[in-house]
RNA sequence: GGGCCGUUAGCUCAGUCGGUAGAGCAGCUGGCUUUUAACCAGUUGGUCGGUGGUUCGAGUCCACCACGGCCCA
C-alpha cells in the first residue's frame, strides 16, 4: 500500500505500528517464511504442566514454538509474556541477559498481536506455570491493528461476527464452540460411513428446486441462458441415487432458503441428509436415537446436554406421540371428534388467532396447532410421528390410515431437529402430489414445490422400499454448544452488508 | 414487517437537571531481572452512528435514516 492509500483517519496507534513496519522492511524481509516450530502450546502442557518444575530444568527441554503475542509485562531487563497458536497459550520468559541487549530492546518494541517465534528451555516459575526461557525469538508478522481489550475481550455481538477473526483471536468460548463443530460432524459422518452409508455431493444449484417446501434463491446461468435455482434441499438427487442402486446414501452440505433472518435462520444452512433403502420410518427413529445418544457421549462426554439453563437427558428412551396425540395433550379444549373435522379445527384456529386460507385442509390445520401450541412444549427429546399427507408430499402414506404419511419429526428443546419419513416410491402417487403442489403453487403459494418430471420417471424405474432423513446441523450445534443463536454457531453468519 | 433496547477514544464502559466529554485497558515517556487483569510516575488520543430540528447552548430533548441486539409475525 503506498502511502497516499493510506486512510488518514487511522488512529495514532496504527501509524505507529505502520512506522515500524516501514522500519523493519528496511532492515531485511519483514514478513519471513522460514521459522519452523517444533512443538505446540498443548503438547507442552499436557506433556510437562503436571511434572515438577525441577525436574524439567534438569532435563534440559529445548523447544520452538509460534504463535500470537498476547500479553506482555515488560519488566526492565525481563520480560514475561504469551504466545498463542491454534492449541492454547505458552509463557514466554524474555531477558536481556540471554538475549543480548540490541536483540532485547528490539523485542520490547513489539506490539500485543504481533506473530512471533521462539526458541529457547522450558522451566516452571514460582508461580508454577510452565514457561520458556527464551534465547532465540523472531518477529515473523507484523501486526498493524491493536487487539481488543485483554480482560473483557470482544463483546461487541456485531462486531464478533463481522470480524470473526478477532473473536477466535480473543475468545476461547468461541473457538471451542467451532471446535465442536467440526467434532459434531465428524461424529455424524463416522456413525454413518461405520454403517454402510456412502456419502456423495448433489447439485447445489438446480434447474428445479425440490425437495422441500421453501421460497428458493434464483440465479442466472449466462452460457445455458436459463434461471438455476440454489438448492433448498438434495432430496430429489439423493433418492435418485437410491434408485440408482446406491443403497445408502448421505449428504452433508449447505441449503439455502429465501427467508427472513433471525436468531433461528440464516439463508444458508448445512443439513444432513441420509438415505437407507430396506427401511421404514421406525427404523430410522431407532437410528437416529442411537445416534443423539452416542453424540452427546462422544462430543459432551455424558448422556445429558445442558442447554440455556435446562438440561436434556438423552440417555432414556425417547418420547414418541403422534401429531393428534401431541395436539389433544396441549389443546385441552379440544376434542377427539374436533381434531379431525373441518370445523372443529377451524374454529379452534380462530380462537388461537391463526390465520385460516380457505384452501387449507385438516392436515394444514392441524400442523398449523401444532406449531403455535404443542412445538415449544416439546422440551424432552420427543418424536412426533403421522404427520398429515397434505403437508408431506414426498412422504408415503400410512397402510391404515391414508390421510397420514410414515413420517416424523424429533423435537428437543422445543425446536425441530429432525424430519424423516419411509419415501414415497409410488411414482404415480409422487406424480398426482406434484400435480396438488403445482395447484398451490399456481394459488399464490411461494413455497409450494416444482413439479419434477424426471423425479417421477426416475421413481417409475422402482426405487426400493426406503426411509429417509434430514437433520439440521446448525441447530444440533446450537444445542451442543449451548447457544443461543444461529450465528454462534456460523463462522460468518449473513449479515447487512457494512 | 411490528415493538423494545443499543451505537461515546483502538477495546470495555460511565456521562446527573441541556451548560467547554471521563475512567480502566491498550498506546506513548521514564523506572523496574519470576510477572501473569504485573506494578509505580507522567502523558497522547473524541466528526459522541448519520442528517435535520428545538434551544443562547445538544452526547443529553424531538424527527427521520443507517447498522446491530432481543421479542413478535
Amino acid at each position: 500500500m503506498s502511502d497516499d492509500q493510506i486512510p488518514q483517519d487511522e488512529g495514532e496507534q496504527i501509524a505507529l505500528r505502520r512506522a515500524k513496519l516501514s522500519e523493519l522492511r528496511t532492515l531485511g524481509r519483514a514478513f519471513p517464511n522460514d521459522f519452523r516450530r517444533n512443538v505446540v502450546a498443548g503438547e507442552l502442557h499436557a506433556e510437562y504442566g503436571e511434572k515438577d518444575g525441577g525436574e524439567i530444568e534438569t532435563r534440559n527441554v529445548r523447544v520452538k514454538v509460534a504463535g500470537r503475542l498476547m500479553t506482555r509485562r515488560i519488566m526492565g531487563k525481563a520480560s514475561f509474556c504469551h504466545l498463542q497458536d491454534m492449541s492454547g497459550r505458552i509463557q514466554l520468559y524474555v531477558t536481556r541477559d540471554l538475549l543480548g541487549e540490541q536483540r532485547y530492546d528490539a523485542f520490547k518494541k513489539w506490539d500485543i498481536g504481533d506473530i512471533v517465534g521462539a526458541e529457547g528451555t522450558l522451566f516452571k516459575t514460582k508461580t508454577g506455570e510452565l514457561s520458556l526461557k527464551v534465547d532465540e525469538i523472531r518477529l515473523l508478522t507484523k501486526s498493524l491493528r491493536p487487539l481488543p481489550e485483554k480482560y473483557h475481550g470482544l463483546t461487541d455481538t456485531e462486531t464478533r461476527y463481522r470480524q470473526r477473526y478477532l473473536d477466535l483471536i480473543m475468545s476461547d468460548v468461541t473457538r471451542q464452540t467451532f471446535r465442536m463443530r467440526t467434532m459434531i460432524i465428524r461424529y455424524l459422518r463416522e456413525f454413518l460411513d461405520a454403517r454402510g452409508f456412502l456419502e456423495v455431493e448433489t447439485p447445489m444449484m438446480q434447474a428445479i428446486p425440490g425437495g422441500a417446501t421453501a421460497k428458493p434463491f434464483v440465479t442466472f446461468h449466462n452460457a445455458l441462458d436459463i434461471s438455476l435455482y440454489l438448492r433448498v434441499a438434495p432430496e430429489l438427487y439423493l433418492k435418485r441415487l437410491i434408485v440408482g442402486g446406491f443403497e445408502r446414501v448421505y449428504e452433508i452440505n449447505r441449503n439455502f432458503r429465501n427467508e427472513g433472518l433471525s436468531t433461528r435462520h440464516n439463508p444458508e444452512f448445512t443439513m444432513l441428509e441420509f438415505y437407507q433403502s430396506y427401511a421404514d420410518y421406525r427404523d430410522l427413529m431407532n437410528l437416529t436415537e442411537e445416534m443423539l445418544r452416542g453424540l452427546a457421549q462422544s462430543v459432551l462426554g455424558a448422556a445429558t446436554v445442558s442447554y440455556q439453563g435446562e438440561q436434556y437427558d438423552f440417555g432414556k428412551p425417547f418420547q414418541r406421540m403422534t401429531l393428534k396425540e401431541s395436539i389433544l395433550a396441549f389443546n385441552p379444549t379440544l376434542s377427539p371428534a374436533d381434531v379431525v373435522s373441518l370445523e372443529g379445527l377451524r374454529g379452534h384456529c380462530q380462537s388461537l388467532g391463526i390465520p385460516v386460507k380457505e384452501t387449507f385442509g385438516a392436515g394444514k390445520l392441524q400442523t398449523e396447532i401444532f406449531e403455535k401450541t404443542v412445538e415449544s412444549n416439546l422440551k424432552d427429546p420427543t418424536f412426533i410421528t403421522a404427520y398429515p399427507t397434505e403437508v408431506s408430499p414426498l412422504a408415503r402414506r400410512n397402510d391404515d390410515d391414508p390421510e397420514v404419511t410414515d413420517r416424523f419429526e424429533f423435537f428437543v428443546g422445543g425446536r425441530e431437529i429432525a424430519n424423516g419419513f419411509s419415501e414415497l416410491n409410488d411414482a404415480e402417487d409422487q406424480a398426482e402430489r406434484f400435480r396438488r403442489q403445482v395447484q398451490a403453487k399456481e394459488a399464490g403459494d411461494e413455497e409450494a414445490m416444482h413439479f419434477d418430471a424426471d423425479y417421477v420417471r426416475a421413481l417409475e424405474h422402482g426405487m426400493p422400499p426406503t426411509a429417509g432423513e434430514g437433520i439440521g446441523i446448525d441447530r444440533l450445534v446450537m444445542l451442543f454448544t449451548d447457544s443461543a443463536s444461529i450465528r454462534d454457531v456460523l463462522l460468518f453468519p449473513h449479515m447487512r452488508p457494512e
